[in-house]
DNA sequence: ACCCAGGTGGCCC
DNA sequence: GGGCCACATGGG
């Protein structure tokens, strides 16, 4: 199947307007890194937990004991890391911007990219998130859902995510909230109907689908 | 009692 | 460059 197809079959498929619901930029960067290898419902209650207490802040999480941010990101898991990482980053842009994400994503698109990638705990996909649904830059987010379903349905098999991302930057126009789109639709699918068995039974791609049952 | 989840980093070869 | 592993809570 070519990539234009599977991406037309989704958007008839699927509704994913409100994909990644964020007030702010920094919540947009707080959002990534909560939901690395957890379930947004999870980073729910962290998000919703600190903006009840008034700290969904900059400020507030580069300042507060590192105990009492572990304490909040429990629920997200890997709360140790992810505390620490966080708070370095609030840290980061206190420092070096005056708490003012727009430091990083107010700068080129690459030279941004780098700079997220050089922090503790911003790998390619984190940077790429935060890239696009917080700095809206065209930037694909080749996530590992994303590779294993182009390699099921014999579009591109590359497990390289520099590949998969100028593979699609390549044949989408770049448009950030199309990016957003085709992200959240291939995401989104492969959560639900693509995990049923016979895998896609009753969805729009069973007919494209491998059975591996 | 499993398995999975919107990854990253460290270590080994 | 790839293949393992730890990281951790919460839901099915």
């Amino acid at each position: 199947m070519e990539l234009e197809e599977l991406f037309r079959r989704l958007d008839a498929c699927y509704d994913v307007s409100g994909w990644w619901p964020a007030e702010s930029r920094w919540e947009v960067m707080v959002g990534a890194i909560l939901v690395q290898q957890t379930t947004w419902e999870s980073v729910v209650k962290v998000l919703e937990s600190m903006r009840r207490r008034g700290i969904l802040d900059v400020d507030a999480v580069a300042s507060m004991p590192l105990g009492e941010l572990e304490r909040l990101v429990r629920p997200a898991g890997f709360y140790r890391q992810k505390a620490a990482r966080l708070q370095h980053l609030a840290r980061y842009l206190r420092e070096r911007y005056g708490s003012d994400p727009g430091g990083i994503l107010d700068k080129g698109t690459e030279e941004a990219r780098a700079e997220l990638l050089s922090l503790p705990g911003i790998g390619e996909e984190t940077a790429d998130a935060i890239l696009l649904f917080g700095g809206r830059r065209p930037r694909f987010i080749a996530a590992a859902y994303v590779r294993r379903t182009f390699d099921r349905l014999g579009i591109l098999s590359s497990s390289d995510y520099g590949e998969v991302q100028r593979f699609v930057e390549a044949r989408v126009p770049p448009d950030p909230d199309r990016y957003a789109r085709c992200y959240a639709l291939l995401v989104h699918h492969a959560r639900t109907a693509c995990r049923s068995r016979p895998r896609c039974a009753g969805c729009c791609l069973r007919d494209a689908c491998p059975a591996t049952a």
